[in-house]
DNA sequence: GCCAACGTTGGC
DNA sequence: GCCAACGTTGGC
């Protein structure tokens, strides 16, 4: 079982709005696609059912883990590459060689927000992929060490 | 809104 | 296969 980070720009999609999708579950992330080959080889290659991931709002006032997901569908093909004039479409996708993935996740719970500031201030977690400077990947493996950690100063 | 960092594209 | 140009991300 692993676990892993997942970022959505609460102009996007924010987690009130999981928590008020049927059954707690969408595809990751309603409306958009994931074009990065990074992230989508995490999610093809190493993603298993019941792995659990951080929800992380960025590109906010207040970025910061805001909840905990459970993968709840193993990657698949994402339908938006084939629709022509979506932003997200993709020609040169195809249903029998796609190229972009997506996942489905069910919110576990919310969380009171544990702000980026405050994860920096840590030297358990200097190690994250979010504290980096200049990352952008939108999908991150996060330790177990550092899970567990996380989960002791909510 | 700024801008550094990064991924992707495409000409050569 | 290199690398400049470009577009995007995201903290501040």
């Amino acid at each position: 079982m692993r676990y892993w980070l997942m970022k959505s720009e609460p102009s996007v999609f924010t987690i009130e709005e999981l928590e008020k999708a049927p059954n707690k579950t969408v595809d990751w992330i309603p409306t958009k696609g994931i074009r990065n080959y990074q992230a989508r080889n995490f999610m093809r290659d190493d993603m298993s059912l019941g792995d659990l991931a951080f929800f992380y709002q960025s590109n906010c006032d207040t970025p910061g883990i805001v909840g905990i997901m459970e993968i709840t569908k193993l990657a698949y093909p994402d339908p938006l590459q084939f629709l022509k004039g979506n932003k997200y479409y993709d020609p040169k996708s195809s249903p029998d060689n796609p190229r972009w993935l997506n996942v489905d996740i069910t919110l576990v719970k919310k969380l009171p927000l544990i702000e980026l500031k405050k994860l920096r201030n840590y030297s358990e977690l200097k190690d994250m992929m979010i504290l980096r400077k200049g990352n952008r990947l939108s999908i991150t493996p996060v330790s177990q060490k550092e899970w567990l950690f996380i989960n002791t100063i909510l």
